[in-house]
DNA sequence: CTGGGGACGGGGCCC
DNA sequence: AGGGCCCCGTCCCCA
């Protein structure tokens, strides 16, 4: 089987933040931010104007930022003064019959990573509770407000690391630029292979177009260099020499199992009988023959 | 059946 | 971002 490497894996280390979700949807089962269902269930389907807001406001991608915040726990990293959750809070009062519930689950979404647990659990508290966050004024983003931008404040994308002053700022850099980036997996159109960057999708459709053509045969190929290593076949260049005989080689692979020939001790070992092969295709026949029946 | 060569696929790395 | 090359690997064929 090829090697994928870039194939979208679940729980790879691309993916953190959803594995601190699923931890924290295990352990935190009164926390209703742990999961964009979570949130769903939350939102009230009489209200689909809250949806839309939420949307807007690139909740979906704010998850990492939760599971950030939720995870913050030292002191000097429980600064609780900021409050990037106001924008978000503002934004959604633009929205009229915001559920509660939503406006809660907006605000823990949107919960920059400095966050302490106390306000994490107060916040998860306020929204069984059914607080009325905005009926506080003072929550109003200056942005939306025309006014000067407040303090120092950061609003950091979790993904991409670039900062901004303000909460929309960040929304829009989710929304438009980041959440392509950060959180899409690129799917072929032609399998339903899945790739963790669009760098790594492109390589891989070449496969399907083969757009490297052989002139004298016509075969067709994915990349340059493996078309170079095909036209050898019909020049019969060999440029790869082994050093401890005559045989010269058209294909560095090829070298590098001749190789393995010339050697006492092979690469591949059988863990029953200590016998050695210098491909693992061969230890794998001999395994299968009946030699390491445990194996 | 085994060992080895030929041809090639595909992701990673570097420039 | 894209190309070139590297590395690891597979499949097929043949002696």
């Amino acid at each position: 089987m090829p090697r994928s490497f870039l194939v979208k894996k679940h729980l790879t280390s691309r993916k953190p933040h959803y594995g601190h979700l699923e931890s924290l949807k295990k352990g935190e089962a009164t926390s209703p931010v742990v999961e964009e269902s979570v949130i769903a269930q939350s939102l009230q389907p009489e209200f689909p104007s809250t949806a839309t807001c939420v949307q807007a406001l690139g909740v979906w991608e704010c998850m990492p930022l939760v599971a950030v915040a939720t995870q913050t726990s030292s002191p000097e990293e429980a600064d609780v003064t900021s409050h990037p959750l106001r924008e978000t809070q503002a934004l959604c009062s633009f929205q009229e019959k915001l559920s509660e519930e939503t406006v809660l689950a907006v605000k823990l979404a949107a919960t920059p990573h400095r966050v302490s647990p106390s306000e994490r659990d107060m916040n998860a508290s306020q929204l069984s509770q059914g607080p009325r966050l905005l009926e506080d004024k003072s929550l109003i983003p200056s942005s939306l407000l025309s006014l000067p931008h407040h303090s120092q404040e950061k609003f950091e994308c979790f993904d991409c690391h670039k900062a901004y002053y303000t909460f929309s700022g960040l929304a829009k850099h989710k929304q438009l630029h980041c959440e392509w980036q950060c959180h899409r997996y690129f799917n072929c159109k032609y399998c339903d292979k899945e790739y963790v960057s669009l760098g790594a999708l492109k390589m891989h459709i070449r496969t399907h177009t083969l757009p490297c053509v052989c002139k004298l045969c016509g075969k067709a190929f994915s990349r340059p260099w493996l078309l170079q290593g095909h036209i050898r076949t019909h020049t019969g260049e060999k440029p790869f020499s082994c050093p401890h005989c005559s045989r010269a080689f058209a294909d560095r692979s090829n070298l590098r199992a001749h190789l393995q020939t010339h050697s006492d001790v092979k690469k591949y070992q059988c863990k029953s009988c200590s016998k050695t092969f210098s491909r693992i295709s061969l230890l794998s026949k001999h395994e299968e023959a009946g030699c390491c029946p445990l194996s």
